[in-house]
DNA sequence: CACATCATGTGTGCACCGCTAACATTATGA
DNA sequence: TCATAATGTTAGCGGTGCACACATGATGTG
């Protein structure tokens, strides 16, 4: 039989809680993620959250691992194998569109200052990490791999967070596209063009 | 002769109110800078800083801006004229020290889902991507220099905050200061190494 | 100088927040 | 069977952003 009313016992209030947290981002990507505002779309009281997350944050880095993995899933069906720059600017191009498509979600994973120390987020985070540096161990041959991961993944996450700040003044979806894919062409194409060295300048 | 007695109206509450503001996010990164706490230490009620500005967003608007100043100087004393990778890298380094000496500032300045229109904030930031700019059309004359701005302010900018939410594995200053370089180094020198095209590759 | 006006201060109150403590209910296993 | 632990509830504390009515004093006008 269904029942209307709802048990005492809600079954599986850990993932519904980040389920809703979640949902919330999605719905009004400015506002502060608010433990009470979970507990109500999860329709239990204000106090239960804290049987199942020591406190705010807490649930802030479950809902950021999430957001990690789809992140991850993201990028990988952008380009499953890139080798050339243009494949890096489609994986680029596809890390900027998540931040600016799931702008709260984005924020809670990485402008938040949470606890980095949290299991979860540390997991995800790294694996982000060796996933770029597989990338840019191909990509990149010659280069040395953990520099060259970092540089990677800075160009393309300061991207995304200038672009989310609204520090470049673009609209449009197709634009910010554009933009991603030049400023990657440009940067990966450019110590060829590097000024000459003082000696032999003017 | 001294006026124990605060008079009643405070003379320059506005910038007072900026500057324990910025005091306070100086003292701890950590915490949100709030409204009344800044009252409290500009020596006014809670209801005073409406007077001065219209919400909360107003005021982090303009601890931002104050804080993009001090960057910029910040990055100017850091190196006048750069043309070569090792000057873009001592200004990146420049950079990412700010984020995590004031980090508290830095995330007013970027990581706040503010209101970007904010004249105070878009005069700032302009005038930091035409230093960028104008930096990258000296360093390398033969890009694109929007495209190559735009990715060299996303590469430090992205330096900054992965070092800054602890998704680097870094502790001393030093290290930091190294691990930037090499970044920078990398991929101001990647093109030339970069993974031959499809067809000649196995 | 007298005085109206207005910018700028104060006090109070509301709704919301994170978090805690004490209590209620139900699932679990000895 | 029934103690116990897990997981819910209600009530409450201090803090926050913000709005309201009111107090104060600087300023310009007769």
């Amino acid at each position: 039989m269904a029942t209307t009313t709802q048990p005492y016992h809600h079954g599986d209030l850990h993932n519904a809680l980040v389920r809703a947290a979640v949902e919330l981002l999605e719905e009004d990507g400015a506002a502060e993620l608010s433990l009470r505002a979970a507990a109500r779309r999860a329709g239990v009281s204000t106090a239960a959250p804290y049987r199942h997350f020591s406190d705010r944050d807490a649930l802030l880095s479950a809902v950021a691992a999430v957001g990690y993995q789809d992140l991850a899933a993201r990028l990988a069906a952008a380009h499953p194998a890139p080798t050339t720059a243009d494949d890096l600017a489609a994986i680029a191009i596809a890390y900027v569109q998540f931040a600016l498509a799931r702008p709260g979600l984005f924020r809670v994973m990485f402008a938040e200052p949470c606890d980095p120390t949290s299991p979860e987020r540390v997991a995800a985070t790294t694996a982000i990490h060796e996933y770029v540096k597989s990338i840019v161990q191909k990509s990149f041959p010659d280069a040395d791999p953990d520099a060259m991961a970092d540089a990677v993944w800075a160009l393309v996450h300061g991207l995304a967070f200038l672009h989310l700040d609204g520090k470049f003044d673009v609209i449009s979806t197709g634009a910010v596209a554009d933009r991603v894919r030049a400023a990657v062409h440009a940067v990966l194409g450019a110590s060829g063009s590097f000024a000459t060295p003082p000696d032999t300048q003017l």
